[in-house]
DNA sequence: GCGCACATGTAATTGGTTACATGATTGA
DNA sequence: TCAATCATGTAACCAATTACATGTGCGC
């Protein structure tokens, strides 16, 4: 596999890749985590898990590390894994993720800690809230100018949106403030 | 296809039923509706919605609704697709959904306006509430024990899992309130 | 007449789900 | 010793993504 060739990760390779960021795991320590945490939606079944250890392997942007008969054999991240990792964190938040991939920036963010300075973190969660900023008024205007014409449940769905962007804000905020 | 066979439609069938449940749209027009409106996270692009249509017809819950040569063709659900719908709102809400499917639920929810009377849908949100105030403590319980060795992007993330959470309890009461 | 949005599809690829399979270890 | 959990996988199926393909109708 070289280097050359452009590798697409799925979001459950990002979140493999950065659980084992800073320490390598089981296969099954992996996918434990995937079931007790609430790490997103992604799925903890084996057969979820061990296709995309043997897809990371592939790539080589994981190793697995096999060193006795008498330890169980670990994956930890190699090199390659960590730039696709770096390069992920720096990619520009685009508008369609704020709208309809939350939780995706959030694990995203997650995953940061020690692989991105303060200032990557700092731009990230400022254009984040920027964008959410933006959303929420637009999300607002139509809200105003077309809720009467729509159907109580319509309108509950619409106002989920606007309440849930908010608190998404809300955090953000947040967050800047404990990281700054 | 026969009644008594399985069917286990995608959260995506689940959508246009729902979409189609009152008026026959065109493909197209069921595909901007995905397009445009913050629909969920689902895919608008042709090669998603026209399978899923055609799937959908094989299922016989919607109907292509061919009236001349001069108007285009509809898709209307069937009384099947309203069976299933149905079957899909009454459904008991299970911890996993509260937990890991929060937009599953809101998206049951917003399409149940005329299909299901009101005694239902206030069962639906206060089981969801009650649902909702356990995990939340839950996840209380949790922070509280280990927030103090969590790293802080680790923290963070878990605020936004609580912070979501109550946003969404909060809705629920709002919802109750406004149904009732 | 050109370009854009309307409008409807198909095909290849691939990742995820579900179910199956197997064996080791540990505690009651 | 029996059950449960640890632990690691495989195989069949299917839905979603991406890219391609095609034609219409409208406005500038």
């Amino acid at each position: 596999m070289k280097n050359s060739e452009i590798i697409k990760p799925t979001l459950l390779d990002y979140a493999i890749l950065g659980l084992i960021q800073d320490k390598a795991l089981s296969g099954y320590a992996i996918r434990k985590l995937f079931e007790d945490t609430s790490l997103g939606n992604y799925s903890s079944s084996p057969g979820t898990i061990y296709p995309a250890l043997k897809r990371l392997q592939k790539f080589e942007l994981v190793k697995k590390n096999i060193q006795s008969k008498f330890t169980k054999p670990c994956f930890e991240i190699t090199p390659n894994g960590v730039l696709i990792l770096q390069k992920w964190f720096s990619k520009p938040i685009e508008k369609i993720e704020v709208e309809k991939k939350t939780s995706e920036l959030l694990l995203r963010f997650a995953f940061m800690e020690s692989l991105v300075n303060k200032k990557q973190k700092i731009l990230f969660l400022t254009t984040f809230r920027d964008l959410l900023n933006m959303y929420i008024k637009e999300l607002q205007t139509y809200y105003h100018e077309a809720s009467d014409k729509m159907p109580l449940h319509g309108r509950l769905a619409f106002q989920y949106g606007i309440d849930a962007n908010k608190t998404t804000l809300k955090w953000c905020k947040k967050a800047i403030s404990q990281i700054g």
